[in-house]
DNA sequence: ATGTCTGTAGTATACAGA
């Protein structure tokens, strides 16, 4: 089973992008973030053509901001929007944002999230970032973490390898120690960042800006994860960056993020197996 | 260091957010 997630920074304008990566990857569940599309405006666009691919939807979307979706093809069920006392940004007087979605696909508990950005650590959208990441942790500690699949764009780049110029970031937002605390709080629900986990010590990045020529001299961040409990996390046969997806003309500023598991045994998940120390054959990276 | 892209408002070009 083949599990993404992509910023596409605009479902609409990344359109024929998208589709023609549905037919490149053909994953079976996808996670995506910053769709900026209403509801209605999403199925308008999108219900067709992923019908046609035989991708089951679920779309949460408030228009001009933020938005996040899952498409599966090993079913769509039991669908839950935003994140239970979720924050909002500002408070008073605002509704949560369209930032979470979460389904039961082909067997685990998946969430596509848009961590708030925090914009910088002084301004007020930063400690509304560290309580929804809280809000966060208290939804999937309240369910099975071991059966979550937590994918989306985090917004924190969780060591200083994760980042292009850690001296260039220091006191920025994405490398705080509050933020990585807070992430930190994640993993300890026994959750693994599988990408990591499969590359350690190489240089993966999967969010560069547009500006100044940063894609093409490979000055990214890696700040879109896959985290996954015990169950999948025994089954991780490739982790990988799509960095072609970041290619050629009308890209998102951010590249997909896949992961293939193994196949569960039938009906039962099985003993969980840690992964192996080796990798298998792997996608070759840049 | 802030060079780009996006959506919106509104009709040209500005603003905000990332």
């Amino acid at each position: 089973m083949r599990v993404a997630t992509w910023n596409v920074n605009s479902a609409k304008s990344r359109l024929p992008r998208l589709l023609a990566w549905l037919d490149q990857r053909a994953p079976d569940v996808v996670c995506l973030q910053e769709t900026k599309l209403s509801d209605q405006a999403f199925a308008t666009t999108f219900d067709s053509a992923l019908a046609e691919r035989g991708y089951q939807v679920a779309h949460f979307g408030q228009g001009r901001w933020n938005g996040v979706a899952l498409l599966s093809r090993v079913g769509l069920d039991d669908v839950d929007r935003g994140l239970p006392d979720e924050p909002c940004f500002p408070e008073p007087g605002s509704s949560p944002d369209a930032r979470a979605i979460t389904a039961t696909c082909g067997g685990l508990r998946v969430t596509s999230v848009y961590v708030p950005n925090g914009r910088t650590p002084d301004d007020p959208h930063y400690g509304y970032k560290l309580r929804w990441l809280d809000a966060l942790r208290a939804m999937l500690a309240s369910g099975t973490p071991g059966s979550a699949v937590v994918a989306g764009d985090m917004n924190i780049a969780p060591t200083d390898a994760d980042v292009w110029d850690p001296d260039l970031f220091v006191g920025s937002t994405h490398v705080t120690p509050a933020e990585r605390a807070a992430l930190g709080e994640l993993m300890a629900l026994g959750l693994h960042d599988v990408v990591r986990e499969r590359w350690p010590g190489h240089r993966v990045f999967s969010y560069w800006d547009y500006r100044a020529g940063r894609f093409h001299q490979d000055k990214g961040m890696r700040i879109d994860l896959v985290l996954v409990g015990a169950d999948a996390a025994g089954r991780v046969q490739a982790a990988w960056v799509d960095r072609a997806a970041r290619k050629g003309s009308g890209p998102s500023d951010h590249a997909p993020v896949i992961v293939d598991l193994d196949e569960a045994p039938d009906g039962d998940i099985g003993p969980v197996v840690p992964p192996p120390t080796t990798p298998a054959k792997l996608p070759h990276l840049s």
